[in-house]
DNA sequence: CTCAGTGCAAAAGCTTTGCATAATA
DNA sequence: TATTATGCAAAGCTTTTGCACTGAG
């Protein structure tokens, strides 16, 4: 066996009446592979060159699916679109410069430091953490003058 | 005076061509009252209240210019709507939970402790952060059992 | 007087939905 | 076989854009 659809087996159990069909396995696989940073459109095109029938609202629909079973976070790298990511083991978060777009990753163990520090957090259970960092890279800060 | 366009008059002296129009100032002072907590149609809304014939689409434009002046920021509470609030002087950030929606803000110095801890960011200019906590709150931390 | 900003209407995304068909359990 | 999931096409939103007009500087 394969592997790739372990996460999938592993919540049917638990989800008797969810079905493992051959566009979700692949549209998971896809977005393992796309390092998290592919919007639906991209997971469709790239999803499509495998099954060519795929259709667009099947993405949509399992990416709703796999968000609210928790497989995939949806993170907000630009104001407009959302992007896909299997949930990562590590947190790993985003600074984006406003000047060119550029988009680069950082760790930083933000949920831990939130539970210990900030009180109304204390008796959350954490599931998930997104930090968005806007601002300006050091090129772009030299273009601004 | 009202001192309520302050900041549009001090960003108009570093950038000559920007106009302070009726509608600007409205857009800003919505914003403001809002708390923090509207979208874009709920701006227009609300402004049109005052100025009946304001058009939507001056919204959407005004919304981007204040977004790039860094007077206003864009918040991510659920997955698909942005939330307007003018820039706090104090970075509070946000907790949603996941099972009942509700939205804790929390304060936290982020920005001062990532540009100290993370050396990706050391040379970044940071303008705006924002973070989301996705978790269940103690009472549906219950309810899931 | 000039040019940035506005309103209106139309276009362009992106995402969701209804319904008949196909496929999983 | 009983549902769940899919594909297709159409509808629904949100956001952007072109253009002639208005108004701030």
């Amino acid at each position: 066996m394969s592997g790739k659809t372990k996460s999938l087996e592993a919540v049917r159990q638990a989800l008797p009446g969810l079905r493992i069909t051959n566009q979700r396995t692949l549209i998971l696989e896809v977005i393992r592979q796309g390092q998290g940073h592919l919007d639906a459109d991209e997971v469709y095109r790239r999803a499509r060159q495998k099954q060519p029938r795929l259709s667009l609202s099947t993405v949509y629909r399992t990416l709703q699916t796999l968000k609210k079973l928790g497989l995939v976070d949806e993170v907000h790298f630009d104001e407009d679109h959302h992007h896909y990511e299997v949930k990562p083991a590590t947190e790993h978060h985003h600074l984006v410069c406003l000047g060119c777009g550029r988009v680069v990753e950082f760790q930083y163990p933000l949920a831990r430091l939130v539970k210990k520090n900030v009180p109304e957090a204390r008796d959350f259970e954490i599931a998930g953490s997104e930090v968005r960092i806007t601002g300006y890279c050091p090129a772009c800060r030299q273009k601004k003058g």
